[in-house]
DNA sequence: GTTGGCATGTAACTGGTTACATGATTAG
DNA sequence: CTAATCATGTAACCAGTTACATGCCAAC
């Protein structure tokens, strides 16, 4: 079996009790999309693979006239699956993101126009923020609670965490560039000096 | 012109004083990798795209024998490039990680496997914020001071603080995590409680 | 009766990586 | 003298996305 971390995903997903495609797929946009992304034609073909590689065993699930199929793990796709969450070199989080190239090359830009990037940077890790803290995590942990399977929980509020600290931290730097540029608006008897190497 | 993020990567890197499609990449690798990794066979084919739209003049600029190209930014490209940097809607951080993945699915682990999941992880975590924190940042800090370009040693800063706050996470899920399976091994008087709804 | 969710799949495309190919120059 | 670095590029491949195509069923 060829080691891909997709196939690794959707054998995961089908042994937390999805048990079909779709199901896979809706179960992902609701708690897994902010760290694992996916598609429909990325989960059929996978599954379809994983059953010709013996992974996983196709069963009709159809509901009178509509089609259904439901997927269980074998003895061989549990093991591979082990196997993969022991793997040991443990590759670093990278990131990709055109919101941090945009930071990266803000100098270019005028200075009001700076803080307004910042600003919106700052917002959008605040909504995601939001929507881990108010949507997935209480599903995730009414999951936890009602299955004792906590990963997802925890993974959900290590997201929640995640973002609200990007949130604050883009909250202090836009604090700290307005203050930069428009040193009368700071806080009476301040002396707002730019100067020492403070935090970002 | 196609906005393709992978284009303004290039006309950024440019503004900010590189020259040759090696140099983007050379200086990437020190800086950006972290955010926007990239590599030759992209910049490459991506310069000759900028070129082809009049975003940047290619120029010769070999040493004796050794070819090499210089690009400028055209006055169309930085045009290009700050109305890019002002695009109004920020798409969210999307991070897809394996490492996360296994977390999300560390359940299937019997328990010590699990703690040296989350310990592997932190580990992680820890080495590329060290690498930002010692390697990057000085760098950019250096870059800035010289040159009054200050964004590329926030952005790195950002890095190396969103790195240190993962490590931290993951220590802290690491101690609690061992706390609740290993009980006798708590502080003196602990009453190993592992019920409250406590951080992770 | 038509919109929206359930359900499955394929085709075309895009963005990115690794590997290949070549050659000059410099540092050990 | 040979390994590393500078320098440029192409070809093959891979993973993932969007769009297309089809059809059932429930709710409004």
């Amino acid at each position: 079996m060829k080691a891909r971390s997709s196939s690794f995903f959707v054998l995961g997903m089908l042994r937390l009790g999805t048990t079909s495609g779709y199901a896979i797929k809706k179960a992902t946009d609701i708690s897994m999309r902010y760290f694992w992304p996916t598609s429909l034609a990325q989960v059929y073909p996978e599954l379809g693979r994983l059953e010709r590689e013996g992974m996983v065993v196709r069963r009709d699930d159809s509901q009178g006239n509509r089609s259904r199929a439901a997927y269980e793990v074998s003895e061989e796709g549990r093991a591979a699956l082990l196997e993969w969450l022991r793997g040991s070199e443990e590759k670093p989080l990278r990131v990709r993101d055109e919101g941090m190239l945009r930071l990266y090359f803000a100098d270019a830009l005028p200075v009001a126009e700076r803080i307004r990037l910042v600003q919106r940077l700052r917002e959008r890790n605040g909504a995601t923020g939001a929507e881990l803290r108010e949507e997935v995590l209480p599903l995730a942990e009414a999951f936890a609670e009602e299955s004792g399977i906590r990963f997802p929980a925890i993974t959900a509020r290590f997201g929640a965490d995640l973002y609200a600290f990007a949130e604050e931290w883009f909250a202090k730097l836009e604090r700290e560039l307005a203050e930069e540029s428009d040193p009368e608006d700071s806080g009476p008897g301040d002396q707002p000096s730019h100067s020492g190497a403070s935090n970002p």
